[in-house]
DNA sequence: AATGAATGAGATTTCATTCAT
DNA sequence: AATGAATGAAATCTCATTCAT
């Protein structure tokens, strides 16, 4: 009856919230009609099928990380990885889209396999900028040299969930650097430094 | 055919697999029953359905993480944390596990409700132990008592997730503490302690 | 294939052949969606599980019941009765619906209860109708007022079954109330009244 | 483990009890052990399936009300109707039994058609039995012949229900009797004849 | 004789997707 | 461009029935 206009990026947007509040199952058109109060083949306007919408989806917030990621790349070292990590504190969502990634995969479409491997590539894409940080600071002498790269680089990558088991209690990127940074130990640096 | 004999304790490991490989939605009595070579509705007979069945084995997962926990117990402070770390990195699957919880709370029958509960309370134990175990190690003056319990106990339970994250590569406890205990301050103790 | 256009009246006109041909148990929506010459989900679209529709067919008889009974609202007394019987021998299956109705309440669901409920409902009401005629003939003198009202209320009610235990002879209100009104007795009124 | 004795009567009891409160299609062979605490193979011993079981069940109350109608048969005309009666109100089941018997003869099995055709002629001989003693009671003077033979038949075998339609309100073959053969004319005869 | 365990056939239901308007 | 209506394919679930012990 009545005809709503829909513009594509509402569409993007119902699919986010109705992602995170029910997961990959969850997520049927009938509810994301609903939500949106749309007809449920109206969807099909827009995307061809369910995988190509959350396949999109997912490019957008990958392409939004990417490119404030890619702000930080006047940084160096210490201050880049402060960088990525308010980032990443800020796209909650990725931590739980990245996990709906390999469901994707399956049904592989042809073309829908490309859209999964780019998915891919730039999750990598992230991981190498981290590990190259954290080299930086490394060779700045910013950071000691004898801890693992790659478990720094973990613990910051799993980061990403920290708001989620906050359960509310904001966290900046300062703040998870700091504790890095200085450690539990009693007796590292000055508490006020 | 051939009347295969049935141990519920097979259909637990074989749902954590199927689990694991497919996620929430990719978990189908037929897929799980394919893989075991049985008939489909032999599941029914001992769970009365999918909830109840996954349910059933994040059950059995918590109660081993709670009680590998508990043998903890002994252990005071900053070794308690280390021996959590270590059961966390032995139970990788529970990360994924907590968050098809919320899945199964909708449809949520009334015993289905209680056994979620269940679950969440166990959920909320372990997060207390945690946070007990720092707050101990904070009055024995084992770590700097200027960082907020919150944000470390998020960040050990976040840690759940790192064998997921450095894909294959081993993770200790013990790097994981070392890490967060010595920080990445290069001048923080002797690099070689 | 073909995309029958379906229209909602059909259906329960379907449903009602296919209850009285097999009954409750051999009622499926893939009989009726096969009657019908249209897809087995399609009925979904109108009845969301099997025992809606069936409560809606009900429903839909006891309106019309219920209505036509109305009609005889200006009549009193005997002619009441004879008018209520007209309508019940016209409507045979009321009488094997009201036999399936215990077996819908069972999984009840909260509508679904409600709904039940209310052709319970309806269901006394006629009764109650039933019951004031009686007693309104009585008080007019048109009966006897020795016999018991509930007595006549379950035997006017129980005719409605007459129809079926008849197979195919036609019957009228007008004769049921004529043997009930006659009586048997060989001294009654005059035999060609 | 504890190996019930079971006694086939037993298994037609409670078989009976199953079909009154269920009806056909809540009787299963689950509800059936569960009722009786013993093995749902169990039964097989006894009834090669289920329909076999319902049909002798069905089978054994017909027989019951035969024999009962068959002690009738000294009794004449009007007498024996009454006799009837009391038979059919005490029997409350058959109403109920008899719209049972068409959901047996679809999957028909050869033996079953057999078993079922029996009764539908048991039902039939009841029914001439009835006709036969109004045809008396006719010829007797006893009760008006210028009433349909068939329609009193019906009507009497329609009060096979009564007692389900009084809920609980005893009714006796006499009061039946009384009612049809005084009729509800308030001339007829006396009241307290 | 009695049973627990396993199963296949079929009923119920959900949902992505197509199609005519 | 937007939608309501219809549908097929696949998943969930129930139950009569078989089989080995």
């Amino acid at each position: 009856m009545a005809k709503k206009k829909i513009n594509p990026q509402e569409l993007l947007d119902a699919a986010e919230e109705l992602l995170l509040e029910r997961g990959y199952s969850g997520f049927h058109f009938g509810a994301l009609s609903e939500k949106l109060g749309i007809g449920r083949s109206t969807i099909y306007e827009y995307f061809s099928d369910k995988d190509e919408l959350i396949t999109a989806y997912m490019d957008q917030v990958m392409n939004r990380v990417i490119e404030d990621c890619r702000e930080c790349a006047p940084l160096s070292g210490l201050n880049r990885l402060k960088g990525y990590l308010n980032v990443f504190l800020r796209y909650t969502q990725i931590q739980r889209i990245i996990q709906i990634l390999p469901m994707l995969d399956l049904s592989a479409s042809p073309e829908g396999g490309e859209a999964v491997a780019k998915l891919i590539e730039q999750h990598r894409l992230i991981h190498r900028w981290i590990v190259e940080a954290i080299e930086e600071a490394k060779s700045m002498g910013e950071i000691r040299s004898d801890q693992s790269t790659r478990l720094i680089a973990a613990m910051i990558f799993s980061s990403i969930q920290l708001p989620d088991v906050m359960q509310g209690e904001s966290v900046t990127g300062e703040m998870v650097i700091d504790l890095l940074y200085q450690g539990l130990h009693p007796d590292n640096g000055s508490p006020n430094r």
